[in-house]
DNA sequence: AATTAGGGACCATGTTGCTT
DNA sequence: AAGCAACATGGTCCCTAATT
């Protein structure tokens, strides 16, 4: 079954590509969690790749790596074996690699006389280079959404200082308005902001900032149209 | 028969994040 | 601040298959 779906991932490579190796390893990290994969699997992947001698990964070359289990602990900062194993097994279900199992289930390497791989038993490399433009665009994605939410997290700190300013600026000058209410609201949006909140969170959460932002402008608002007795009334409303 | 490498399963321990 | 649950880790046992 393994070496059916190791053919079928190497057919489906096109002629005479390639890719950098450690180029795909920095998208992959990125695209770690869409993977299913913890920082650990990422030691293990980069110990893999290091075993293969070549910098470009090619269609036409054998990707396969066969190190022993004893290489890679040390290659992997020096992992226990059983979390070892099971970072393999992660690998091999996140598709990233094949195992290309001997009959007796070690890894080597057979070769001929001139010295070149006629067999090899390991781990095959070539789902790396077969998905290299599809975890690219995976860590393009990461990449993007990351910063929005860096963004999103920026405005929420800004409508929120400016809540808090216009409501405590409210009450010492002893505006009219519920400002212990609108301040109990206040209160209440910000103590629901996780701790460590999703985008979603935070959205949600600067929704209700901004409603209750335009509310509280809208308090002043009328108090000033009414202070000013509507002689200002073209330079107070919205342009 | 003994040895060796690999891998799955199980268990105890340690971390971490979340709730109260 | 403390306790709890989920998760990761690492050690061990057991099995397989080839090699000697």
């Amino acid at each position: 079954v393994f070496v059916k779906a190791a053919r079928m991932a190497t057919n489906e490579i096109s002629a005479g590509k390639s890719a950098e190796k450690w180029k795909v390893f920095r998208d992959a990290s990125e695209a770690r969690e869409e993977l299913g994969l913890q920082s650990n699997s990422l030691a293990v992947l980069d110990a893999l790749l290091s075993f293969y001698p070549e910098n470009e990964l090619r269609q036409d070359a054998q990707l396969i790596v066969f190190p022993s289990n004893a290489q890679l602990m040390l290659r992997s900062h020096g992992m226990a074996g059983a979390t070892l194993r099971r970072h393999l097994a992660l690998l091999v279900e996140a598709g990233l690699i094949i195992r290309k199992d001997s009959a007796n289930g070690k890894r080597y390497a057979r070769k001929n006389r001139d010295g070149e791989i006629e067999s090899a038993f390991g781990f095959d490399l070539s789902p790396i280079l077969a998905r290299s433009e599809e975890l690219a665009m995976i860590a393009q994605k990461v990449v993007a959404a990351r910063s929005a939410f860096r963004k999103a997290k920026e405005n929420l700190t800004i409508v929120r200082r400016d809540v808090r300013k216009l409501i405590s600026a409210a009450i010492d000058e002893g505006a009219d308005g519920d400002w212990s209410t609108i301040e109990g609201m206040y209160i209440d949006i910000v103590a629901r902001i996780p701790r460590s909140p999703t985008m979603a969170d935070v959205t949600n959460i600067l929704d209700e900032l901004e409603l209750l932002q335009s509310e509280v402008l809208n308090q002043l608002h009328i108090q000033k149209d009414s202070a000013f007795n509507s002689i200002n009334d073209a330079q107070m409303s919205d342009p």
